[in-house]
DNA sequence: TTTCTAAACGAAAACGTTTTCGAAAACAAC
DNA sequence: GTTGTTTTCGAAAACGTTTTCGTTTAGAAA
């Protein structure tokens, strides 16, 4: 039914390549002819075929993106930024989500080869804890981007944001506001996100002495909302003159909060809280949350660039370094924070 | 560099035809040489062009979807929805963002039709009151289906909720509870969304006998917490004795229960909120949010399933009547809310 | 032997482009 | 008139598949 290139040479009788060629500005073609050509081509609305132009060109100008959740203030912010940049250099984004699974990933990763997507973007599962699949697709020559939650055993770019400082200078914050007995809500033991926030928390107590004790680092698995509240009331139940805490991810530090004012243990006054990552929901909780600012939208824009600049390289058959974006956060201070008055 | 049937083929001396023969289980192949071919096929990790597969078969296997907006409790639901149900059927999903723009809800439809998509989804943009561009969609036979905010106006498949019967019970559910003057806040006066609900509140008001006053309803533009914040205000001064609000969205009614904890206007003691939508974040503001259920994830499945039904027919040549989904949304009583006491 | 049937295979067209290469034509230079 | 150059065009291959249709071969039937 569409417009064909054929149809159209038929129609004024040149021949397709010659029709090829006007649409595709090349010189070889008469200023007369090709007038003619681009005004018939438009009549006949002529859109190329694109499938055919993918087999020819061997690109679809098409990228893959698998976040592990995509109902998720972060991940939605990346994504949006992943898209807004793309289609500024004419791509287009097939998102899946891995839901955190490593067998899903896995086949996610073989899924967007097989569609031969231009490049991939990935933010790594909590469930993942081998990486031969990513090393694949890069044996494969598929450009491949991971973001966010990566791997450090895989050479491959990098956008990223570094938690371990911005864990550190939470915790800090924390420390000169005053308090002295310093817990920490960490995530799950594999993801690198939660090893290096925790390292962070860890490496600022020590630079002012304060004496590290691991009963105060609770690990979480689900990083949510419920576990925040079952955390925090186990926390005041085995611990006393606890007086501030850093919590992994926003949602589980608003967990929190409720349960304290369910308790009636005032927040900030009796215990100060910095969560992670900004989410919208800090802004509108009470107390709002002191957080972390992670610029999800931003990261989406870089990840989605330096994947660019790996496609436009292979491409051109030009050598290439992987790339390692370290993004900067910032400690955004609310109301779950306080500095304490000296007695 | 990826294996090709041809080179099967000369590998075991076959012609290219019985090799994709062999793959694809035709009857007329020799079971001896389809085992061969099998094995081969896996030992060169052969894996078929979808390139080639897409200009053969006329298909790609990928869907396009435009929302208005990613970054949004409700829309990642959808996505996370359609995604799901996309990929159990061996579908992919392009997904963009108009932003709310009628040019970019355009420009972008244009795009998914290049690029040939097998059929597309889409809520429609608060910017949009022309609807030539879906009408064009429909002309040129890819399968259409509109989901939450859709245009009445067009005749194509649409899976959506009940919003005025949604408002009507909010609206209800306030005047049971003893409310006597209840304020609306409704979003812009385009989408068919915020004019059912406003219609559902309107007509209430009407059923109960309570006289509808346009003054206490305010339209809003942005639907946003600051906005929710604003309008809260200007309705305390404007209006005395308003003992209950219908809130288009979660999102502006959350706005409004920060703006009256800041006056000291107690919810729900001085005033009952029902939002729209529940969004996870009216679990975890105080009070928590009273609310219209809106099933985003299942929404967007049904929404696939209608799409898929019509892309199967199209491929059969079969006829297909355009499918009306309406899902069932419901009130979900929390803090928001309280029954007077009469005095 | 001939004739027929069924099984197994392959040639080739088709999908719609892009791009190389050669040919024709027109014109200029000598 | 010959040679060379430039402009303009088209034939054809190629991308990798799917599918139709015809051919070969073997075996059965007569």
């Amino acid at each position: 039914m569409p417009t064909t290139l054929k149809e159209i040479a038929e129609k004024i009788n040149v021949s397709v390549s010659t029709v090829s060629k006007a649409l595709k500005g090349y010189a070889d073609v008469n200023p007369e002819t090709k007038k003619l050509i681009l005004k018939t081509a438009k009549e006949m609305n002529y859109k190329p075929n694109s499938f055919a132009v993918n087999l020819r060109t061997k690109e679809s100008k098409t990228i893959g993106l698998i976040v592990p959740e995509i109902v998720h203030h972060f991940f939605s912010s990346v994504i949006k930024g992943i898209i807004a940049q793309a289609e500024k250099k004419g791509y287009l984004v097939i998102i899946l989500q891995s839901n955190e699974s490593y067998e899903l990933e896995k086949k996610q990763l073989e899924l967007l080869q097989n569609k031969r997507v231009d490049g991939i973007l990935v933010s790594i599962a909590n469930g993942t804890s081998k990486f031969d699949h990513f090393k694949e697709v890069i044996d494969n020559d598929t450009p491949l981007v991971m973001f966010d939650k990566i791997a450090k055993i895989i050479d491959c770019s990098k956008v990223i944001i570094d938690d371990r400082k911005a864990a550190y200078e939470a915790t800090k914050y924390l420390i000169e506001i005053g308090c002295k007995k310093i817990a920490h809500f960490r995530g799950p033991l594999l993801p690198q996100n939660s090893i290096d926030r925790f390292l962070g928390y860890k490496k600022a107590l020590e630079d002012f002495n304060i004496p590290y004790d691991s009963k105060l680092v609770y690990v979480l698995n689900d990083v949510s909302f419920e576990e925040g509240k079952y955390y925090a009331k186990k926390l005041v139940k085995e611990h006393k003159n606890v007086d501030g805490i850093f919590v992994n991810t926003d949602l589980v530090a608003i967990g929190a909060i409720t349960a304290f004012n369910e308790m009636n243990i005032k927040v900030p006054e009796d215990i100060s809280i910095v969560g992670f990552s900004n989410w919208f929901m800090s802004t509108v909780v009470s107390p709002s949350l002191t957080t972390i600012n992670q610029p999800g939208f931003k990261m989406g824009k870089e990840a989605f660039k330096v994947l660019y600049k790996e496609i436009k390289a292979k491409k051109k058959n030009e050598e290439f370094r992987y790339k390692k974006v370290v993004l900067d956060t910032d400690l955004i201070v609310r109301n779950s924070t306080k500095p304490i008055l000296k007695s």
